[in-house]
DNA sequence: GACGTTTTTCATCATGTGTTGAATTGTGCG
DNA sequence: CGCACAATTCAACACATGATGAAAAACGTC
């Protein structure tokens, strides 16, 4: 306790604990789970294979490192909400494209993604990830029967997130958010609102 | 050529060799390519791993013989460009989901779209599959600007690939065919010909 | 019954992987 | 300087996997 001040080796000039976090993130965002190898993260970062283990313990809490993502969905969707259902469609979409395209988080969301696409999380997105994390924010959005208006928005963002972000349509990856927007937004707000046959 | 009848072994009375393919086709359709091992797959068909490379040669072999289909894409899409574009939308969704619901079909199909997403195959399905197979059929159906109203279709059949049938979203998978007609095949005809902001 | 062919298995190799523990290097503090 | 501690690497184990080639078992034909 008292002022037990650190000795020994400081931290190095570049940050290579975050370099090889990096190197995690995109390697589990472009091959996912089981794709990426500790062998090839520590090559990617310049580094030996053991200095992994060393900052990061097992393989899964390298992953879990690399998911940790700066942003609270209910804080971002929050406003999103507030400002009742009109035109809720396109301001849910905007807010989802501002996360999704910013270079801070997209490789964190990428590596979710792709494994909960990929490695037989099935499990996990449908009985957690959709039920817990968005299920109740788009329920305040949702005119009626949201057990199947979710299911329906659900669908469209994640066509979305898989040609846009995932698969790299190049018509979907390099399109202004603002175009997107407009072009799936009046779908969106359909899916929320709208008649349903 | 002369009456070369068949001389030693016929083959075995339960057929060992369809057993281990349709092992391989749900192995694959539910772990993708790197989750599925030879000697899981040979372990539920209930053999020896080395049968399963006599067989079937390499992995990449199996996997392919995994997603032989019998289903030809522009046969199935025929008769849904021929009715022209009033109510294309409806029609494709619906021939889509006879194909997709056949369970003599979906097993291949599962496993073709579980790699497709999972295994960093993004340059498989954005530069071959979508430009080359699906691509060409919808052009027919498209309005006008196919290079914004294919990839917009694409992102809405691809989400509903991933809900009903890889992730499996109760609400998705359990619904009849018909009320996903009647609940998106207006969406896809509004991405087909509608205004597009 | 004996041969030939196919099916099926056994034993084995080479390789890549996650993981571990000891050893080595480097840096700041007394 | 020399000590303490962190950063980093080396060497190696245990294990699973894809693949191979030879042997054994089953079955029809002559």
């Amino acid at each position: 306790m008292t002022a037990r001040a650190s000795r020994g080796r400081r931290p190095g000039a570049p940050d290579t604990r975050a370099e090889v976090l990096a190197a995690a993130r995109t390697s589990f965002g472009e091959l996912g789970f089981r794709g990426t190898t500790i062998r090839s993260v520590a090559a990617a970062a310049g580094v030996d294979p053991a200095l992994v283990h060393h900052y990061f313990g097992t393989k899964d809490d390298l992953f879990v490192a690399a998911l940790e993502i700066p942003v609270d969905p209910r804080e971002v969707m929050a406003p999103v909400v507030a400002a009742g259902p009109d035109g809720a469609g396109e301001r849910l979409l905007r807010a989802f494209l501002g996360v999704w395209d910013d270079p801070d988080v997209q490789p964190g969301l990428l590596a979710l993604a792709r494994s909960l696409l990929g490695d037989d999380s099935g499990p996990m997105v449908r009985d957690a990830f959709i039920p817990v994390v968005v299920g109740p924010v788009l329920a305040q959005l949702v005119a009626d029967r949201p057990e199947v208006r979710i299911p329906l928005v659900a669908s469209q963002i994640i066509g979305l997130v898989v040609t846009r972000y995932v698969i790299a349509l190049p018509a979907m990856a390099h399109a202004p958010a603002e175009d997107l927007v407009a072009r799936m937004g009046p779908v969106l707000q359909h899916y929320l609102t709208g008649d349903l046959a």
